[in-house]
DNA sequence: CGGTTTTTGGCAAACGTTTGCTATAAACCA
DNA sequence: TGGTTTATAGCAAACGTTTGCCAAAAACCG
């Protein structure tokens, strides 16, 4: 059966160029030229060859081309740590975004490693140093880097996404973190909130520098003091989130003076949080508002339905591929390098005027 | 800079094999031997190649090695559609399992979408016959074919995930979803539960097919009527789970006898379906007991805490892992194409006896 | 119609590895 | 010590493309 449909349709797999070419009756070197180059080959010729490799079902060899023009379609995706936290799908979005852009562009997307210990950093610089990969795009603060090799220096074009690397000399693309915390938090403040709960992500880590960051501007701008906000956690990472609202909500119960409202940074830490606080007797918006950030869609179903900063994933990963492959077709863009995509607050019954 | 750093890591990038040969002072092939084979080469000549390497930052070229040997050590991965839904992590997790299996067997992973349109089958085959990758994982019912050329017959290893292929002659690494929906099933019966209602994939769907299944063949063994259980929904995708959840607490609300026991097919469906039901002055497990499909985290935050039955991704995508390099390893493993891992029930709060 | 330009096609040399075969050196044995 | 085996290293030919350069043919021009 197998020879049967190697019969029928003429050799599979391992038509080469060559094949084509005799097939054609012309030389290997026109059947290239009439794979590749738009009008460099003669109209009947070009149909003959097509033909034949129709017939053929010919496919070319994508590392002899590779090696012969020193370049590979393919960019690589270098993530920080897990595919998934509890519900943020911020990362397989992200992947999903740049799959498409960069299939679109005639890419295709590797991902470089899963963790960042000693192993993957090798692997990832194996990949870049290699030849393997034409372009990385960088969802990590640290660029990998082992005894001697490293990223930056692989000559490769890379972009880095929702964190700002531009001191790095990276092109950035993120989001407006601190500004949409900061007017999210000025809006609870106009709405009576004085008194804050925020469920922080790693000490030091750039999203909670941000977004703490712009709680505090709110807090100054509205003439109220640092004291009013309690910063609760800051020693996991997001991938945890569920865990940060589950200790939050023992870290909240042992507040004298109970807080109003509730930044949480991830919807898993608000989604984990509410629940503990919920079966703790305590009713949101009444008792508590809660907003947090992602954006993930299921806090439309939550009860009551969650106010969440919706990240722009979608068309940040558009943008980031857009910069990569400028950058790759050696247009030096001198544009920005840092490129801005706000975020979007969906406003849901999670969110009230304090009680008294 | 940049010129000093070469110096002070010479060469970085462009090193071949040829330099670090000359540096070590011995023939190319002999560091080709010392990178790759085992015992073929003088250990003290080793030792002097592997110190031109690292003074070097040589690294070995893949297209090269990949062009001459014939082989890539590229695995694909081809997703049905959306690499995420509502909360369910399953794509994620599984990206995340098989990678991590992949990189440990020295492979990378590189991931297809099959969409539904001809360009993209077109470029998995591309990828396909054009000694891309080495092997596939599909997680999707459809096998790509286009003009001729087919995925089967490619020669490329495969093995589906998820879905049972066994009878296209995949190798099929799947979960006991039948038994695992049966026993559930049967358990709600235990507790009293005789009419049921049943959120529906899309109909004809092998998932839907099996859970379905199930839900029919415990009936039948407590000598219950088809028409114990009313199925709801069978046109949306798993995809569009919160939709499905949403349409199905219409649908319930218009049953004049009401079901006391729901059996949801993803948890997507079940978040939502709850949230909806809640609003409606229902209580969870008071008057309707619940139990849905996927395991997701967020199930044990949900309120109250939603029993989920877990797909053990995880496994799945190691064996699956496993299975493929055993195939490309030659091995024509005769044992069965198909591997069942078995799910787990997790029971929470939202299962309970029925009022009356 | 001869000469000049333009189009088109072919030859052969890359690209950076791996590997079969061969050559040398070392080790062993009688 | 001479002959035989064994370890080690080198030569050169692949792998399947692309592309610079040249030749042939066609088209154009005066």
């Amino acid at each position: 059966m197998n020879k049967n449909k190697k019969l029928a349709a003429d050799e599979q797999s391992s038509a080469l160029m060559a094949d084509v070419a005799r097939l054609a009756g012309v030389a290997i070197s026109t059947v290239s030229r009439a794979l590749a180059n738009p009008g460099r080959v003669n109209e009947k010729t070009r149909a003959r060859i097509n033909a034949a490799v129709r017939q053929l079902g010919y496919t070319p060899n994508a590392m002899a081309r590779g090696l012969r023009v020193g370049k590979s379609n393919i960019i690589m995706i270098i993530l920080p740590g897990s595919l998934y936290y509890g519900v943020s799908q911020i990362i397989p979005q992200v992947l999903q975004s740049i799959n498409k852009s960069l299939i679109q562009g005639g890419y295709n997307l590797m991902i470089a490693n899963l963790d960042r210990d000693e192993i993957s950093e090798r692997h990832i610089l194996d990949l870049a140093f290699g030849g393997n990969v034409r372009g990385a795009i960088i969802l990590s603060s640290k660029l990998p880097e082992v005894d001697g090799r490293s990223l930056s220096n692989s000559g490769l074009p890379i972009v880095s996404m929702l964190l700002d690397m531009s001191d790095a000399g990276l092109q950035s693309v993120i989001t407006n973190d601190r500004e949409a915390v900061r007017d999210v938090t000025a809006e609870l403040i106009r709405l009576g909130h004085r008194r804050f709960f925020y469920l922080a992500g790693p000490e030091g880590n750039y999203h909670d520098v941000e977004r703490y960051g712009g709680v505090l501007e709110a807090l100054e701008a509205a003439g109220l003091s640092k004291e009013s906000v309690h910063r609760s956690g800051g020693r996991l990472d997001y991938q945890h989130g569920f865990d940060i609202g589950v200790q939050a909500a023992d870290d909240f119960a042992t507040l004298a003076e109970k807080p109003t409202a509730v930044i949480a940074t991830s919807d898993d830490m608000a989604i984990s949080f509410v629940s503990r606080i919920q079966r703790a007797g305590l009713s949101i918006p009444d008792d508590l508002s809660v907003v947090s950030f992602d954006g993930s869609p299921v806090c439309e179903f939550s009860s009551p339905p969650l106010s969440t900063i919706e990240q722009p994933v979608e068309e940040m990963g558009r943008a980031a591929v857009e910069l990569l492959l400028d950058a790759i077709g050696q247009r030096q863009n001198p544009a920005s390098v840092r490129t801005v995509v706000r975020s979007k607050l969906i406003l849901r019954e999670s969110i009230a005027p304090p009680k008294n």
